[in-house]
DNA sequence: TGACTGACAGATATTGAAATCTGTCATCGC
DNA sequence: GCGATGACAGATTTCAATATCTGTCAGTCA
């Protein structure tokens, strides 16, 4: 109370609430109550309840991809290194819906409705694994990439079963983690490959 | 009026009643009605409203699966088969959207809420995708694979993100076409691998 | 006899009035 | 002056009464 009210202190209190309430019933009002404060306070700092709940869904986003891009810059050969951060990847976001199903619906409905966040998150993977790719060829380890961006592109599409919220309930299926293996040595393969037949070009 | 009423009769009305309808507001008392029965006839020829959608959703795919099918027959190389099979799945469906949104949100709608139903349709697709994969590995257009079914259903998660109508919003998308390239070039690389170095294994 | 009907109970959906929420802004107090 | 307030208009949500639907079954009719 004593302090100027914040917009972090904002943040803080809307993941709360979201957290408590849902994503449906969370409301504006109720973020002011858990600050005691008047709503009126919570629109100097945010425009809307839309960009307030952009901004709860970039932090969360942000935070819980740590553990992922500590992995993207571990000290291993390229392959295992690319195989270690989509597993990473997997793995984080399966424990967090085994963890708290009700907490990931939350999220997963907050990424949903944000676009925009979605986008520059997905920006932001595949240039780690553009990274990584890069790091790989230059080392040998990999063939050469004639697109190293639209290849990042497609080793991120091509494992969005295990990464995309949507599929989240598939993740607890059993033969889940021989699925995510077998689509890693599809594209390890590839990335590994010694230039062989040509390959079916697009048309 | 004059014949006895069959369940295909009742199967064509329920799907016209559905495209009319929507998958919210379809009725089996609206069926019957558009019949010019009771409700009470419907019921005779399937025990629910539950088995009735179903029995509209396993035709439906199955009819709408035909151009699909006849990709996977073709006489072709395996490589540009496989190629043209992914492609197929994906334009005919991309064009069913296009097409009429409405009517593809009412069968994915029915589709979702029919799972069984889908993993039949899945072991279906998985199981043309393996037949080319043999095909080819006895032609000597692809590698050898250890567990062809395994590897079929990589290939059929691999390239979710242009099958799977939860992504059904991006295929209008800019450059969407590149990325469906981009993962058939890497899947195709990938089995028409010549053996190079190890591939990490999985742990 | 056997396909069909229509009335029924319980479940589900619709509707419209009342309550709550969003976003604005004139005003307050430090 | 500057951050905060709370009353307000219009939009959205809630809730309970009402209507419709699902699934059953005893009974009709050809």
């Amino acid at each position: 109370m004593a302090e100027t009210l914040t917009a972090e202190q904002i943040l803080d209190a809307a993941q709360d609430v979201l957290r408590r309430f849902g994503p449906s019933k969370a409301t504006v009002v109720d973020v002011a109550r858990a600050l005691g404060v008047s709503h009126g306070s919570v629109y100097r700092h945010f425009p809307s309840k839309a960009a307030l709940r952009e901004a709860v869904t970039r932090q969360w986003l942000h935070r819980s991809h740590a553990p992922v891009a500590k992995a993207a810059g571990a000290d291993l050969p390229a392959p295992e290194r690319l195989r270690n951060w989509l597993a990473t990847l997997f793995d984080t976001k399966r424990h967090k819906v085994l963890d708290d199903p009700e907490l990931f619906a939350t999220f997963t409905a907050l990424v949903v409705e944000n676009s925009t966040v979605v986008a520059d998150h997905i920006a932001d993977l595949t240039g780690e694994i553009a990274r990584i790719l890069r790091d790989g060829v230059a080392a040998g380890e990999f063939a050469p990439i004639e697109d190293v961006d639209r290849t990042a592109r497609a080793v991120f599409d091509a494992t969005a079963r295990f990464h995309d919220p949507a599929y989240s309930g598939d993740w607890t299926r059993d033969g889940i983690d021989q699925a995510f293996d077998a689509v890693c040595v599809l594209i390890l393969t590839s990335l590994t490959a010694q230039p062989g037949r040509e390959v079916v070009q697009p048309h």
